[in-house]
Order: structure tokens, then sequence, then C-alpha cells
DNA sequence: AACTATTTATAAGA
DNA sequence: TTCTTATAAATAGTT
């Protein structure tokens, strides 16, 4: 896609070589970006220029999840291979590995629990934010799941409640029926007055002070930062 | 690229963006592969597509290569040290340890990223929302509100219910006796088993496999964080 | 899976 | 680097 036709072969040329690599990262990048959104795929992409310098796309910015959960796909191969790994040499390697790795998960707890902020750069944040927003929305369905179990059993003995009153209100009706008819006794009047109760309204009995009174801040309107895309890029810490 | 102008949002219809996925992701990984060449560039490339399936490019097929030396990248200050500061004996236990340690950490992480919630009380799950939600506290007062007073609602019915039930039974209790005394006739028994009832604790009616979705209830509308997509995409320094 | 009309990416030039 | 532009490539919609 461009005035020549392209072979693939390394670029001989240093400052061309440069030049393509820029503008093609952030192709690929985009392109990247794109399929994750678009097909709602997980991605993660790590490039590294001929001079070593770093550059990653990750879905929502979660390369430690992605590539956890690549390794977790590959899980088979590394059980084959680890076993086997344990000649000396390997296990300092593998002792440093588990330590960075430790350093990793601690860091990214921390950003989970909203702590050390400072490090993390504005397109990191704005991940952060929206993982924990997803989390957040799982954390409620749980929650609702929970709640809406008690509210559902309380209904269902609620209803067979209902049926043993009527059963009794018959009871007493057919009692009061025979000792009219059979020796004209003065009737005694159960007022059974029918008890209606709206389900999943508003009651009067609120108490302030329970276990899962929730928040009461209103949530102000979504502050989001408007920036071209491809631009975020070229901001750094 | 295509008769349509593409908008960088989820493709809804499955079919479709199944070819799309199939389609661009070639295209991710022919894009990737060119750079890696052209411009001497290290790769790394992974794709989980919406289904799970894992797709992978990296240059020179050395996956672990690049990975490693991504977390090399990060955490190169930590391979130097901890590489020699261990004697050999306990490693196996340090070994151990850290592994555990691990697992500890990735537990926590996964419930801080809303995963894994079943093994969760209602309490933990309050914690981990309130957790989550210092940064969007605000939120949802008035649906927790529905709920705790349709529960309580439920409660005062339920205590209600119990009250005329004993009211009747007492009824009934009295008009036995009075049959009994008056007429003599074959009584009429009317078996009225207390009904005790929990607060909003264990439920025996518990439907197992029905499908939780906080959409099944009714609540206002939904004024959850929309994220623009633009990104999540990051560069390192 | 093929076919194209279009959009998009980008090589070269400035 | 950045922008412009001619052109190659990618691909969305269609068959």
């Amino acid at each position: 896609m461009g005035r020549g036709r392209v072979t693939l072969k390394r670029i001989e040329n240093k400052i061309n070589r440069q030049v393509t690599f820029s503008k093609r990262r952030s192709g690929l990048l985009k392109k990247a970006h794109e399929i994750s959104v678009l097909c709602d795929a997980d991605v993660a992409l790590i490039v590294f220029s001929t001079k070593g310098k770093l550059c990653e796309y990750s879905t929502d910015s979660s390369m430690d999840r992605i590539l956890e959960r690549y390794e977790r796909y590959s899980y088979a191969e590394m059980q084959l291979t680890s076993t086997h790994n344990e000649s000396q040499g390997s296990w300092t390697l593998e002792h440093a590995k588990l330590k960075a790795r430790i350093e990793l998960l601690q860091k990214s707890k921390r950003h989970l629990m909203g702590e050390e902020l400072d490090s993390l750069t504005l397109k990191e944040l704005q991940g952060l934010e929206q993982q924990l927003d997803t989390a957040l929305k799982h954390v409620r369905l749980r929650k609702n799941q929970l709640m809406f179990e008690s509210i559902s059993a309380l209904q269902k003995k609620d209803k067979d409640m209902q049926e043993r009153n009527n059963i009794l209100s018959k009871q007493i009706k057919e009692k009061e029926k025979d000792a009219a008819h059979h020796d004209k006794e003065p009737q005694i009047h159960a007022a059974v007055p029918s008890l209606h109760l709206g389900i999943l309204n508003n009651c009067d009995a609120h108490q302030a002070g329970s276990d899962w009174e929730v928040e009461d801040i209103p949530r102000p309107a979504q502050p989001l930062t408007f920036m071209p895309p491809w631009m975020v890029q070229h901001m750094s810490k």
C-alpha cells in the first residue's frame, strides 16, 4: 500500500527501516485494537524495535491477564517441560521468575485497589477504570443473585401462608355455617380482612442502618477525556 | 477498506463478527510478520477469539523468548538481584512458599477483577464492592433500596401472616371447643403448623439452574460508565 | 470461499 | 518528524 510494491525482506537502509517501523507499528497497533473491539477478542501485542525499544498493546490494557491466559492455555506443555526442568541451573531462573511474578501481581493488585496510581499513564488509568467497572458489574450481579434468591424464598413462603390463610378462612366459614344450621346459636364473627400485599414494592418499615445499605452518593456524569486515539501513543509517562 | 465504512464498535451480529475476525486475524498476523521481517523487530502477537480459541504469531516462532524479554524489560532489576542470594538447601521450600503466595495473590486479584465470585459470602461481596466502588462511589442507592424495601416488606408481611395464622388458629380452636361443647358433633381438625421463617438467611427453596440476570429485574436506567473504546492502547516508555 | 467496490494503509516525496 | 499523495493492500458486503 504505497507507491511501490513491497518485498518481504529486511529493509537495509537504516533510516527507511526506522521510518517504516514507525508507520507500520502504529498501523499494527491500530489493527490490533480494531480486531479487539470489533470482534471482541483478547489481544496482546508486543513489539521490540531493532534498537530494543518496547511497544505494546493489549485489550483493556490488561497485558498481565492475557499473558497469564496464554500461559494457562499452554499449560500442558509447560507442565511437561517444567517437570524435567529441575536441573540446578534453571532453579535460580525459576525462582527469579516467581519473584518477578509476585512483584507483577502485587503491583497490579495495588492498582486494582486504587493505590500507587501515580506511576500510571492516562491510558493505563483509562484501562484500569474500565476493568474496575467491569469487575463491579460482576460483583453486583452476584450480589443481586444472592439477594434475589432470598426474596424468592420469602415470596414462596408468603404464597404458602396465603394458601394456608385461605384454607383456615374456609374452615371457619364452614364452622359458622354448621353452627348456624345445627343449633342456631349466635354466630361468632371472625373478621378476616384480606391482606393485600404488593410484591417488591415500597414499604414503610425501612431500617436505616442495616448491613446492606449501600452508597448514598450521587454518581457524577462520567468524566471522560477525549483524545484522538492514535495520538495517545505519543504521550509517555 | 471495504464497501462500508467501519465503526469501532463491537460487531453485534455473531456471524459477521466471526467472519470479520477471521479476515482481520489473518491480516493482523500478516502485518505482524511483515514488520518483523521488514524492520527487524521482535514481535509477539497473541489473539484469543471470543470463543477462546488461541492464535499466535511471534518472530522466529520464539514466543517464549519474547515473552521473557518482555518480562525482563520491566523487571530487569529483580532478576539481577534475586538470582544469586539464596542458599541452595531451602530452595524447594522457598519455591513452594512463593508458589503459594502467587496463588493467594492471583485469587485476590481475580476477585478484584470480578472473577470467581461464587465462593464469596454476601458480606465479603459487600466488602469487595465497596473496595471497588471507592472510585465509583455513588451508584445504585435506589436499586438497593428497592430491594431492601422488598425484603423488609416481605418480612413484615410474613410477620403479619404469622399473627393472622395464630389468630385463625385460635378462632378455630374456639370454634371446635364451642362445637364440641354445644352439640357434640364430630370435630373438624385443622392442622396449623407454625411456619417459622428465617430472616434473609438460607433458603431451602432454591432454584438451582436458574440463570440470574440483573436485567430480569425492573430497575432504573443503567447509568454505568460507558467507555468510548479509544483506548487502551499503550506504549511503554 | 470468491468476488469487487471501497476504504485504509503506507511508500515515497517534500 | 510530519504532511501529502499516489498507489498498494485490506476488507465489508455480496454472491
